[in-house]
Parts: structure tokens; sequence; C-alpha cells
DNA sequence: TCACGGGCTGACACCGGTGTCAAGTGGTTT
DNA sequence: AAACCACTTGACACCGGTGTCAGCCCGTGA
């Protein structure tokens, strides 16, 4: 029951092990008929490489790190399910490294992980895409990464993400095409660059249809659906209540939904809520949201892929790939109440 | 910018190589004097030992896998995050294994990844805690096994479970103590075992309580919210319908909420809808949901506490760990409607 | 005929650690 | 003083692969 080497390949085979190897890698100049040999060797012992082994003589561990902060996100638990199939696909493993982005000791718990466990390259997914300290000490190490959905403004190391600015913006757009005029904002979590992208597109949106934005129409949430319930009460006991609020995540957008119907708003006829990240959340509740979808899959895969590619011919090409987003109209958007056009 | 490997620090410190090993895994008979000359070479050379390295030189590779079957479930990820912290505490890392349980390849794609990665240990959820052919493939390979959430009857292989009869027996009684009668259950998945004994809760609890159980008050799900909705329209369209109805999981619960809500059915006062899980979406719907919270977290990490101990002084002890589910009571759930006394 | 070059193969060192075993040191027992 | 023992340390082989380089074979052109 012992594992099977390349030894008892390479004796099975009748031929070097060093041929296995070139076997095993692809390699050029081997001949067919020696080819056959080995394959028949394989399959005859059950033969598998040892991936430590490999990784330490070849100086590649086939691995990749994920570094996030929180699985119970959407976001992030289909970034992770679209780069494993990825890398799986190309024959690397993933290393999930769940971070507290406000710690201290980030950088040394970081750091001894993934330089023990030679990482071959590193993707960061917000707010670890836009911290500075963390590329700087990834750059130094010389240690492949690329970025998911952060700040478009750092050119330093390549990233991949969508434009959420102009989702936001075709989301406002929408809500004012269905006549609302009152329409107010919750923000995200301020560490994380899309919070202000999409606060950019709602502003740009309103300037462009001649709306005025009241400072009290823009609340600073958290991405969380607690954060959400807060802003709605505020905004829904304003005297000038809003017939429309766009939340930046789906948790919130949730919270409204809760804090709205205790108060006896029927959505949408009485207030149209509307969500960011088509979360299966957003699917779950009822009315349903109408929210932004993001190719989080495709953007994981072509991250992994660029990686990839960057960790083979390195170095790593600098670009910055951008996908669009797409508005999903369900239950929770609707014309604004006519009471408005009356008062 | 060379990585530093044990020899440099072996040099620096002006010891061999061996007693640098010696520190570094804590074996006895080192003198203070050596162990703090080295512990200071590692400081001033900031060494990180070469994972694969120690991998290969002592046939383990301080990874576990994690097998399961899909992310956007609730319970699965708070698996992952339970045994992941758990994992990094004893310095393993985890490799997760998303897996079709219904592909035909199942056994080969799972084989060629584990035995390459070398894994020290399995970690299997529902619905492959309980697959024989995969366990009895685990058992020949020798590979230490744990299953959390499987079938209790299965005793081959070690696991960690949560009594869910218990808790749908507990919840089915709270249904009760609330005046119904009309209870219906939606059953979960039938390819996992903890959709059986929710619903052997709910049969003792009905008949304990000397309630008729109803052909068409068990309806068939498959765990997912559409399921919950199909169940939900057949249940809310018999002539006796029940005025409360069980789900055996939250999705299916949310789904139910969503049907019964555009029939105008006012939850709870008209009809009481409880989960099972305490999945977020839980806490996000309106009306929040009662429901059962598993200590998934805890059990995530027993399980791996139970392996990492196999691991290091093998062999594995063959026991099942049970934990208790605790009964949650939100928003979703009322006494049983009067119009039913009535009638 | 000989020099040359490309295709194919194997010997051997090496990657960075750990396991085994032998040897040196100093204290205790007889 | 000799024998013994526990503690400490290092030399060296080894884990299972890959990189380097030399060597062989055979076809081609001079």
């Amino acid at each position: 029951m012992k594992k099977v080497t390349i030894n008892d390949v390479a004796k099975h085979a009748g031929v070097s092990k060093k041929t296995i190897s070139r076997v095993l890698n692809n390699e050029l100049n081997v001949s067919p008929d020696t080819k056959v040999k080995v394959q028949n060797a394989f399959d005859a012992l059950g033969y598998r490489p040892n991936q430590q082994a490999r990784a330490l003589a070849s100086n590649q561990s086939f691995l990749i790190g994920l570094v996030y902060a929180n699985l119970y996100n959407s976001f992030v638990s289909k970034i992770q399910s679209g780069a494993l199939e990825r890398c799986k696909a190309d024959g690397y493993n993933l290393i999930i490294y769940p971070e507290d982005h406000e710690s201290d000791y980030l950088l040394t718990n970081l750091e001894r992980g993934l330089i023990s466990a030679n990482l071959d390259g590193i993707i960061l997914t917000p707010p670890f895409s836009d911290m500075k300290p963390l590329l700087d000490f990834l750059t130094t190490k010389r240690i492949p990464t690329i970025r998911i959905g952060g700040d478009v403004q750092i050119t330093t190391t390549p990233s991949v993400y969508s434009n959420d600015a102009e989702a936001s913006y075709e989301m406002c757009r929408y809500l004012v095409s269905l006549g609302h005029t009152n329409i107010a904002i919750i923000m995200g979590h301020p560490d994380h660059a899309a919070s202000h992208e999409r606060l950019l597109g709602y502003q740009r949106a309103m300037e462009e249809a001649g709306l005025p934005i009241q400072d009290d129409y823009i609340q600073q949430g958290y991405f969380s659906f607690e954060s959400g319930e807060n802003c709605a009460r505020k905004l829904l006991s304003l005297n000038n209540r809003p017939t429309a609020i766009f939340a930046s995540n789906d948790y919130m957008a949730a919270g409204i939904v809760k804090v709205a119907t205790q108060k006896n708003l029927s959505i949408p006829n009485d207030l149209t809520v509307t969500g960011f990240d088509n979360a299966p959340a957003s699917r779950y509740i009822w009315p349903s949201l109408t929210t932004i979808k993001q190719p989080i899959t495709e953007m994981a895969d072509e991250a992994v892929r660029m990686l990839i590619r960057g960790i083979r011919n390195k170095p790593l090409e600098n670009r910055t790939i951008t996908f669009k987003d797409e508005l999903i109209v369900r239950e929770s958007s609707a014309p604004a109440p006519k009471i408005n056009f009356i008062t």
C-alpha cells in the first residue's frame, strides 16, 4: 500500500526517472515509443506525482492564495468558486486567507502564511485590493498579485474590475425614468473603493437629470443588514421622505425592506428599493430586489487566468481589465407614487 | 532577495541544520543557549520554513481537504470558516474540493486531487458524509477522514453531528404549543441524511401530540428556494390548508413566505412559517424566520481537532460526537389563527 | 569520409527540510 | 578510576521530484 513514486514508474517502464519527468511535464523531444511505454506504466501503477516534491524541485508550489475579509458576503463566495474552478482546471490549488483588514498584525500574519506556503500568486479582494502597504509588501517579495474590484487609480498592480460607477449611474437613470425625483442612496463601507464609485454614479445621474442632491439623502452604511436598517429609519422619518432608495448592496436593501414594511409602507407602491450585487438573498426576500449583477465568476476566472499566465511567462502583464455590470429589474421597483406629483 | 533557507540560518547561528530543525519542531533536548541563538538567527534573517520541503521530508503535508457540494449553502460556508480557523491555528492549510455528488467521475476526480496533494486528512460534508463508495475508497487509501452531519448509522468513520431529529421534534412541539394542529412539513433533499432526521422529529412530535399526519402535509423539497415555492403552492391550495409550515431549511421557508405573501396571507397571523439552519437570509427576510440554529462553527472546529489529533497520534479515534441544536424564535411564528378553533 | 547538428536519453546534483545514528560532554555510581 | 547514563549535537542519507549537462544515435552537407 506504499505510495507509487517516480522511481517505481521508471523501473516499470525501463527508463530513467528523468524521462518520466519529461512525459509528466509534456516536454519536447520524447520519442512516441517511450511516451507510450511511460503512459502504460502510469496506468499500470496508478501513479500520481507528489505535488510537494514537484514544488520543492521546481520552485513552484501550484498554490494560489485568495485573501478576503468575509465569506458570508456573497461577492466573496462567488469569487472563491469562480477562482477555484479555474485553478483546479489548470492544476493549481487555492489556499484561502480570511483576514481582518483592520488588524494591526495583518501584514505579519499574511507574511507568515504566504511565505511558508510558497504561493505562486495571490488574489486580493476588496478591501485588500486597495491596501497600499499590502501591495508594496507583495511587490518587494515579488509575489505575482492580481486585484479584484479595487480602486482603478492604483496602477502598480494589475486588476480585474467591473465598472460600478457606470452601473450605479444606470440604476439611478432607471429610477429617474420611473419618475422618481426624491432618490436617496445608502453608501457602502468607506474602506471599499466600490462604495465611492457607486456614489459617483448616483451623483452623475442626479446632476444629469437636473435633480438636486440633498445632503440627508446620502447616508453612510457599512454593507451590513443592520446598517441598512439604521439608514432606512433615518431616511423614512425625513419630512421629505424619498420615494426611492438605492442601497449600495443587497443586504442593506433587505434592511430597508424590513423597516419600510414595519412602517406599513408597501414596496414598491409606496417606496422603491434597489440594491447592488445580486446576492442570493435578493431573490429570496419579498418583494425580490431590483439590483445590479456583476459578472463575478467571469472576473474571478479572468483574474486567475492572468495570474497563471504571469506565473508561467513572467512578468505578469500590468493591465486593468474592465467588466460590465448588468441591471436586473425585479419586483422592488415601480413608478413613483402619484401623491408626489399632487403635493 | 533570495529565500532564506535552513542552511542560511544554520550558518548564521553556527550550528548544524539538524539543530535548527529541532528548534523549529520544538523537540526535546536542545540546550536553552542554542535555542536562543537559533531564535535570534530566525529573527535576524526573517526565516520562514518551506512547507513543501517539510512535507516531503516528513511525509506530512499539513494540508486538510474539505469536500462539499455547494458553497452558496450557508451551512457549508460556516463549516468552511470554522474549519479554516482551526486549521490555521494549528499550522494547517485547508484545500477545498467542491464536487458534484451525482457525477460519475466523482471518485476519479477526487482521487487525482487528493492523492497528489498528499492530504493529511479529509473532512466530508453532506451529502458526501454518507457516500459509502467514497468512504470505502478513503478507508483503503488510509486517509484519515471525518464526517460532518451525516448519517449516524454509519459507524465505519468518525463523525461530528448535531441532533436534527431532536431539534425538529422541538420545533414541532413549539408549533403544537402555539395551538397549531394543521402542521405541514417540507422535506429536504432526499440524498441528505438530515432530511430524514428532520422528518422523523416531526413525526414523533405529531404522534405524541395526538395529531394526525396527513399525507399531503408532507411535501418533498430539495433545499432550494424554488422547491420551497412549489411545495408552498401545493400546501396553500389544499382544502384543509395548514396553519403552520415547517420547512427543512431557511431557503425553502423563504420560498413559502414569498408564495404566502403573494396570496395575501399575512405571516405570522394567517400562517406560521419556520425554517432550519439559521442562514443569514433567515434574518434578512421579513418577517424574520423562526428557525433552528446548529452549532456549525463548533462542529467544524471539533471535527478538525479530532482529525488533527488522529493525524498526530494515529489511528483516528472512531467516535461520533453529538452537538445540540437550538430553537430560535423570531417573527414568522405565532399562535394558530382563531378561525381554526371556530370552524 | 568527416564534421556538424538536432533528437533523444540518462547520470548526477540539487531543492530544503527530517530521520537515523553515532559521538562528545559531563555528572553519577560503584 | 572505570563504567554508565542522560543530554546535546552533527554527519549523512533520504523524501520525490526537476535542472543541467554530457553522450549517443542518425541524417545531412561539405
